[in-house]
DNA sequence: TGTGCTCACTTGACACTGCAAGCGAAGCTC
DNA sequence: GAGCTTCGCTTGCAGTGTCAAGTGAGCACA
C-alpha cells in the first residue's frame, strides 16, 4: 500500500494517518478508482457511451427545449468546457447533439439534444440507474446512504470551489 | 443534472431513485470527479508526480528491498500492466524507479525503487499525507471516518473482482 | 466609427490510457 | 531437445484528456 503510515525516516512531523483512517482511506482510493470505472464499463458496454458523454445528454434532456449554453453544460457535467468541445463534436457525429449559435448573444454557442439524443436518453438512462442502484444502494443500508450525502458534501466543501464549476451546493 | 429521477416518458419501469438517493448520488458523484482531482492536482503541484505514480513509489518504498515484480506493483496501485510499465518508465526516465530481469525467473521483471526514488517519496509523503488529511478526514466526524470505510468495502464489494486485481479484502 | 478589450468557444500540440498484438523466457510433452 | 503453449511484460495504435494559443462576437470608450 502507499506510505500513508509513518516512513522510518520522516523529514517534516506531519499527523501521519492511524490505523481507522488508514483503513478508511484505503476503501476510499479503491472506491475511487473503481467506482466511475465500473459505472463507465456498464455505459460504454450497454450504450457505447462515456459516463461524460451519457451526463451531457442527460442534461440537456431536463433543459428546457433540451437546450442549454455549452458553458452551463460543461459546469452541470463536472467537466472543462474543452471536454465539452469534444465530447459535443462526437456526440454530433452520431445525430444526438447538435450546436447553434445563441441567437440573443453570438458569443454562446448553444447544444441541443436532438430527437435522435433524446431517445437515447430515455432507452438508456434505466439501465444506468440500475447499474448506480446496484453498485451503491443497495449494498448501502439507508443510514449509510444518507451519511454518504453529507459525507460528500463535506468533502467537496473542503476541497472548495473549483474554478469556474458549481458553488459547494448549487444543485442547479 | 443528469436524469437519475423519472424521465417524462420511461421505456422500461426500474426503480428511479427517490429524493434522499438523489442527493446522496449527487454528493457521492461529485467526490467522484473532485477528490482525485484534487488529489492529482497537489501531488503534481508540489512533487510533479501523478497520484498513479506517487503510490508506485510509495508502494515500492514499503517493500522489502524497496523491489516488486511489475505485475504485483500493478495490481497494488490499482492500476493495469500496461499503465504500470509506462509509468515506470517516466520514472526511470527520473532516476526514482529502475527495472531489473528477476534472476529466479526471467519473465518477471522487477521494479526497484533507487536512493534517489526514496528521498522523493520521503520528501513527498508529508504534503501528500496532509492533503488527504485536509481534504478528507478533517472535515468529517470520527463515526462518518469509520462509516466511510464500511460504505467503500460494501461498494467493493457489490462492484465485485476485477480480472486479476486484487480480491475485496486483500489489504496485500 | 474604430480600436482594443473581454468573453465563449474551438483547435493544435502533446500527454496518458487501454486494447491487442508482439516479444523473449519458462515449462510441458513427446 | 524440438516444438508448442503459457506467462509476464512491452509496444503500436487509436481514443480521449489538458494546456495554451487562436477565432470571432460583443462591448467600451475615444
Amino acid at each position: 500500500m502507499p506510505r500513508y503510515a509513518r516512513p522510518v525516516e520522516a523529514p517534516a512531523e506531519p499527523r501521519w494517518l492511524d490505523d481507522d483512517e488508514s483503513q478508511s482511506w484505503l476503501a476510499l482510493a479503491g472506491m475511487l478508482v473503481w467506482l466511475p470505472d465500473a459505472l463507465d464499463a456498464q455505459l460504454q458496454r450497454d450504450a457505447g457511451l462515456s459516463h461524460f458523454e451519457y451526463q451531457v445528454m442527460a442534461m440537456l434532456s431536463m433543459s428546457p427545449d433540451r437546450t442549454r449554453r455549452m458553458s452551463e453544460v460543461a459546469e452541470l457535467a463536472n467537466g472543462s468546457l474543452t471536454r465539452l468541445s469534444r465530447a459535443v463534436d462526437r456526440l454530433s457525429k452520431r445525430g444526438w447533439v447538435c450546436r447553434r449559435p445563441d441567437p440573443t448573444d453570438g458569443r454562446y454557442t448553444l447544444a441541443v439534444l436532438t430527437d435522435a439524443g433524446w431517445d437515447k436518453v430515455v432507452q438508456t438512462a434505466p439501465g444506468h440507474v440500475a447499474e448506480v442502484r446496484r453498485l451503491v444502494f443497495d449494498p448501502l443500508t439507508k443510514a449509510q446512504a444518507r451519511q454518504l450525502s453529507d459525507i460528500g458534501a463535506r468533502i467537496q466543501r473542503a476541497i472548495g470551489p473549483r474554478d469556474g464549476c458549481a458553488p459547494p451546493s448549487s444543485g442547479a
